[in-house]
DNA sequence: ACCTGAACACCGTTCAAGT
DNA sequence: ACCTGAACACCGTTCAAGT
């Protein structure tokens, strides 16, 4: 077997994506590649430059699948949803490299990507970088909670589901008054909408400082 | 040395503080309690309850630091940059429970105040728990991430400084037109400033829904 | 030049043996 | 009843040996 840092990183993503507990191991890579997994060290530095190649191929996959044509807004929206998507789908690297800079062409594509929206969008160019440094962190940082727990073995994933369930019910009114008032509305809560709530009220504070004389939405 | 989960959540909650790269491992956390490192699987079924007891250990500690007498915004507020700073200050076991249900006293105080305070401000009991869920969610992901930064070893927290400093200025105009014309920008940006935007943009939604004539913000 | 495979120091967890 | 310590199957990484 030929290895490079592309053949690997290719493997890499497919064991990912197995989102199996123990996550990217060396093992599992050796064997989807048909090597030692000591070959690896040789195209990779260490672990951690292995996952920022995977994590950046991940965030080029992410802006791959927005499609052409749309406007800033749903643009931006569209990204941020691949991105939550594709970090979900590969839980074990997403919920690890959330938190960094992957210092690739994925990341360079999302950033410009998000810039060239929120510019277009009408906000001058200190307001679209800092937007920008907003708008990725908070969809990196709940792309990498989902991932990580997805990424969860199986069991422990029912322990928690059953707990949202079921730990406030019992609880004292006396004690916990709001929560035991809430516990209904709280189970009929969906995760999946906190996203979309959260990308609402990112419009409403680029809104509030957006200047309606610059806006050009069609760029 | 006699053993409890109190003990040894104490003990646990002292050996993640000191943030090492490796993290809370059983080593550390027997030499900590002066004992073989395998009698703490005497009193916790696996390493996934520890986890969950330490962290809910954390979300105590963050409630506790939360001034008496503030008024509803201002307390959750406070919460929020309690949650954060005691995630970062035990990084390991902050990036490891940001995405779980802690099931356990600090959760539930959490929640309370969280519950408490949105109603004070004046949400309707549905609009209640989707915004509890929504800034629990919100401060939680980001403290996760933040966390999930500060747990790493410092030479790849250098590599990331660095990079986020200096990988974008040599990049193709052509190709990455946005990226280039904000890389004076984006470098200004301050990191610690995006969980009050994010905390700003929250109220904007939560003024958006809220019912003016059931105020009484003083409960 | 590149992959192999043994080796090293770790990890969480189990369990028979001691006290 | 509770802690000890050897043991097990893992991990990332190194490095001499092969091709």
């Amino acid at each position: 077997m030929r290895l490079s840092p592309e053949v690997i990183t290719d493997a890499a993503v497919r064991v990912a994506a197995r989102a199996e507990a123990d996550g990217l191991t060396g093992r599992a890579l050796g064997e989807e590649l048909g090597v030692d997994r000591s070959a690896v060290w040789r195209h990779f530095a260490d672990r951690d430059a292995l996952l920022l190649a995977v994590g950046d191929r991940l965030l080029r996959m992410a802006v791959a699948q927005v499609p052409e044509g749309l406007a800033a807004r749903e643009r931006l929206q569209s990204l941020a949803r691949s991105v939550v998507e594709v970090y979900v789908a590969h839980p074990f690297v997403g919920a690890a490299v959330a938190c960094r800079a992957t210092r690739g062409p994925g990341e360079f594509a999302a950033v410009e990507m998000m810039l060239a929206g929120l510019q277009e969008i009408g906000l001058r160019a200190e307001a679209v970088a800092r937007f920008q440094r907003m708008l990725a962190d908070t969809v990196l940082a709940y792309a990498g909670m989902r991932a990580g727990y997805a990424v969860l073995p199986q069991h422990v994933k029912d322990g928690d589901e059953q707990a949202r369930a079921a730990t406030y019910a019992p609880l004292s009114p006396e004690r916990y008054p709001a929560l035991t008032a809430h516990v209904p509305y709280l189970a009929k809560q969906d995760g999946d909408r906190v996203l979309d709530a959260l990308l609402e009220a990112f419009w409403l504070a680029v809104e509030a400082t957006a200047d309606p004389t610059r806006r050009n939405s069609g760029r």
